[in-house]
DNA sequence: GCTTAAGCGAGACGGTACGTCTAGTCTTCAT
DNA sequence: ATGAAGACTAGACGTACCGTCTCGCTTAAGC
């Protein structure tokens, strides 16, 4: 009864929409971001070519979304007790993401693509870097909770300081893994944590 | 005689090689690299496609080779007195490379290319990453000189380290660049470097 | 009262006939047979495909219909008073007929595809080629009435003449305006008609 | 040595050419003008589209090229002693052509195309009608020579007659065979070539 | 100075994918 | 049941680049 608009015609069909993204995914998988063909995901997801551009207007706009739901099903912040085991266990997982195939190259070309493409690089923000940020504003609450940092009164400047730590983070794995080449092993984990925990304390130190 | 083959007929135009990795980057700018092409490049070289395929496999090494020229003129590490200058000045530097419309996509762009493809990852390796790996050598050679930071008597946890600390400057740099889409400005260099030397610090205190 | 079988619902609407029919040919006249579309023509005729696709099999039957109300509205043989009269005058009003712009392209476009099509070639003779066929054994039958032509006792073989006649006439007109395309003017239909006209006075004499 | 112009590049493939226009009557046999696709035509001719679009600028082009070619093997007017057999001869080659699946269909589909597009009017015009013409020319003068027909002195008067006997004579063969759809048998050959001499005679003695 | 082999510009070649268009069918809601 | 709207499968369209090839011409090293 309530259509909002004079809605009308065959409504757009939920299934071709799962099987687009799974068929992205395995494709993903399969061949990599450079031979990832719209061709070849619409035949896997045994959909025409029209029906994946009425609702996708390319081939950036339909990884970010198939590589997005990868991000929230998992990335997640359980309290593992203090704020040092809560930044190494993001760290791994994050690794842990990035380590998957139909991320590695995918994630990182999106991010080359979004440089020359406003509303690429808003989709982007949206589906994905705001997710991890909250990560960061979760695990700052809970260390202020814990009394392991200091309450930041300027929420300009928490916001600033929250927008720092979630670049050092995120990029630093980023970089250790795609541009290194290097595994995120728990030795890594450790030192960077360590490193990063320390940065941290000293500023709130030196700030008292 | 020291030809190493029975090399014989016409050499090979080294101002071909010039007008196509110059050609390479106007177009890098102009067109993104999407959008780039070999055609293109050649046409714009006033050179034949043959005469580029010659050189270069690819657009991606072509790409890696036109950029890499860039690190080598605007890389350097005058010794601005202390780590922390050196630090905030390899920041900036690192920056206002990143910020260059022919850096920006490409360099992302090449290194997600490079997670498939290992030739291409050496190449990257060889012509970018170990030139900016060599800044951090020496920023902490002259810091240990000046006693800011001790030596550390095993190597391999020398190297480890100093992998560990280019991993943070480069990915955070790159993430605040490309993926938080936000500037690198003083504000920030500042930030994100007194985060960094609070770390050495304490992880040079606590091993002490 | 009298639906013969068991009608129910809605009945099919006459208006949306009409207009289809209108908006094809308009669509005819205005783009052309090559790039006439069935979703263009309904939806200048403000219908839906569906409702389009339910009167006609495909764009070559709905075409056919849509010529043949013009053969019915634009052909008849007025009694000109001598059979050189009548032949000139059906010459002059085919040959306007075929200048149409919504005929010129159509017929022989779907003559075209009747050849591998026999439901429509069946199709177009009934709606078309009968109607100008009956024209010519009218104008047989007036000739005879005036002594101009002498009556053909076999039935047989005067269907066969006057089937050869009708293809004279058509077949000189048709090729005149779209092969030769030049126009189908008084001269032309004067000297065209001679040579009917004594042709036919030949063989009339000749069997005499 | 003698290259007109600036001829650079590689030269095109005449085997390219013919594979080509063999593999378009192929397919015009086996699927007729309507499912004709240059595609299909390329994957048979073992070419690719491009090198197809190179040459020819659509399917109307290359068809009309492509049918030409069999007017140029299949036409011709050997000398077979007196105007009516020339006549009666005529008309049995142009209707035993016409009866070939690969120029039923096609020869009226461009034919109606030509309609609405100037270019390919006169390609049709100078690839097949004009050589037509031709044998109507000739077959006039051997007449002339032999003293069935006798000459006219106006060269435009000559024109008009000879081009109102082509129309008369190509007309009705193709109106036979693709519109009534009945065969150019023996007797329909007599039958109209009667008419047609009877005409030409009498035209022939009314002048005189 | 002549030979000779590679380099060179030009552009055609076989391919692959593109993003769009049309055909004809199907599904939904409203009449 | 019919109608309007519009999503659906299927597949051709004509274009753009890819990386390779075939031309005929140019250029230097080595005889």
């Amino acid at each position: 009864m309530n259509r909002p608009q004079g809605r009308t015609g065959r409504p757009r069909s939920a299934e071709a929409d799962r099987a687009i993204l799974d068929a992205t995914r395995t494709v993903l998988v399969e061949l990599g971001w450079g031979k990832l063909t719209l061709g070849e995901v619409a035949a896997r997801a045994g959909v025409a070519k029209t029906t994946l551009y009425r609702r996708w207007a390319g081939k950036n706009e339909l990884v970010v979304d198939a590589v997005a739901d990868l991000f929230d099903e998992h990335l997640e912040l359980p309290d593992r007790g203090s704020l040092r085991a809560d930044i190494e266990g993001v760290v791994r997982q994050f690794a842990a993401l990035l380590d998957r195939p139909e991320t590695k190259t995918a994630l990182m070309a999106v991010v080359a693509e979004s440089t020359r493409d406003e509303a690429l690089r808003e989709r982007i923000r949206s589906a994905i870097v705001d997710r991890q940020k909250n990560l960061v504003l979760l695990g700052r609450a809970r260390a202020q909770e814990r009394g392991e940092l200091p309450y930041e009164p300027d929420p300009v400047l928490a916001a600033r300081t929250a927008d720092l730590i979630f670049d050092v983070i995120a990029g630093a794995v980023v970089h250790r893994t795609l541009v290194s080449a290097e595994p995120v092993d728990g030795e890594w984990a450790r030192g960077f944590t360590a490193l990063l925990v320390g940065g941290l304390a000293a500023a709130a130190g030196g700030s008292a």
